[in-house]
DNA sequence: TGTAAATTATGACCAACAGTCAATTATTGA
DNA sequence: TCAATAATTGACTGTTGGTCATAATTTACA
């Protein structure tokens, strides 16, 4: 049966076109800007067309808000393979969250909107939702990882909880990159103006200054003297 | 001229029982679902009286989120009466936010829904966009003051740069509890499913991680031996 | 007190847009 | 060739944010 194979193929691109010509539409203008009639010209198909592909506008936007994710995760993936001591790992991570932010402001954006509207209903449904839902938890599968491998080489703290510092680090990390995002792209929209501080480096020095609180107490100096805090487990 | 005074009182009156009526509507249902015949009918006013007090549903929303940025503000203003050391002081601010947004979730979802909306155009031109802007500014101001108190009573490192380590504390912990906010309201909806790590103390442990990187070398062992790092100024 | 002017409020109305569905066209299988 | 199935269309609908001419109310003043 080539015929549903090559129909299932050519079903696939289509919405994958129907997703390009959105993301132009949209990354041009704003999503609330945007409208499914605009999309469904870029596309050179017909509205009707576009919800048999998609059941509603957020939905296409969950799909693009997926794509970014996917990049995001492999990204992640490929540093796993980096072989590298744990502590540097998450250093790491860090930084290709960052630079991930900043090589596609717009799927970052689009995270921050869709999540924003996560505190409300409606989205759930959506085999999409699931979809980005599975992604990040990949991404933090990997984040975790991390933190085990610097257990292992002793590069980061015995009495770190491997979970409960995933989520912390990709949702302290995340907030950093939001406000810098705002400051950065729409300098007026700015979360904080006229506190004079260069934004450019404060991701890199929030990362430094956390994952330093991660390491183990300073070996060469040949005395535990940081006194570090246990994580109370759950 | 008594009667401007009066008519100038009477219209702030109005416009908070707006307000009070749009908190309603909205806070028991979602703003999108919620409309502003809704709102209207819950004020017992007419649709275009709303307009003549907000110029935008998204206008009435940031009316909303100015007034929990005011208690967040107060609460905050408190705390720096406490007259603890700097580094106490940071604490306490991180444990007051986590309150706030517990207690008064949906001030806290009007936060984040605006912010996201900020990415966007529109928000701009209100008066109420630099209202709560303002309330920012002053609600970093008083980490910043925090902090310099921690350097003058010696509870934080030397090298720590105010500014920068405000944006830090105000962004990394407003992720944070974005996280937890959405895992605790809508547990289906949560940010990271399926990890399994008890999110009630996350906040806290995060707040105690974040800043035992703060303190100075831990004197008590008459050694200098936690190799900070220098935040890299601006 | 009476009335013109100014202020405030109303709700019918409009335009925009997400989403639907009966009708149409294209493709498949025999 | 043609019936059955699948894919596509775009006119249509319902909802809703926002407007504005009109009306009601209040003020200023003779």
């Amino acid at each position: 049966m080539g015929i549903a194979e090559r129909k299932e193929r050519e079903k696939e691109e289509r919405r994958n076109m129907i997703i390009d010509a959105a993301e132009r539409v949209i990354f041009s203008n704003r999503i609330d800007t945007s409208t499914m009639d605009q999309i469904a010209e870029e596309a050179e198909l017909s509205k009707g067309t576009l919800y048999l592909y998609f059941k509603s506008k957020t939905d296409l936007y969950l799909a693009i808000q997926d794509r970014g994710m996917s990049i995001l995760a492999d990204k992640l993936a490929r540093v796993l393979g980096e072989k590298k001591k744990g502590i540097e790992l998450l250093k790491r991570f860090g930084e290709v969250y960052f630079d991930y932010a900043n090589q596609f402001p717009n799927y970052f954006n689009a995270e921050m909107f869709c999540r924003s509207h996560e505190f409300m209903e409606e989205t759930t449904a959506s085999e999409l939702f699931q979809s980005t839902r599975d992604k990040r938890i990949e991404i933090v599968s990997f984040i975790i990882r991390g933190i085990q491998i610097g257990l292992q080489d002793g590069s980061i703290r015995k009495d770190i909880q491997p979970e409960e510092l995933s989520l912390m680090l990709y949702a302290s990390l995340n907030g950093m990159i939001q406000a810098y995002m705002l400051r950065k792209q729409v300098e007026k929209h700015d979360l904080f103006p006229e506190i004079r501080v260069s934004i450019d480096h404060i991701v890199q020095d929030f990362i430094r200054i956390l994952l330093d609180g991660l390491k183990p107490e300073n070996v060469t100096n040949g005395q535990n003297v940081h006194e570090t805090q246990a994580i109370s487990r759950a």
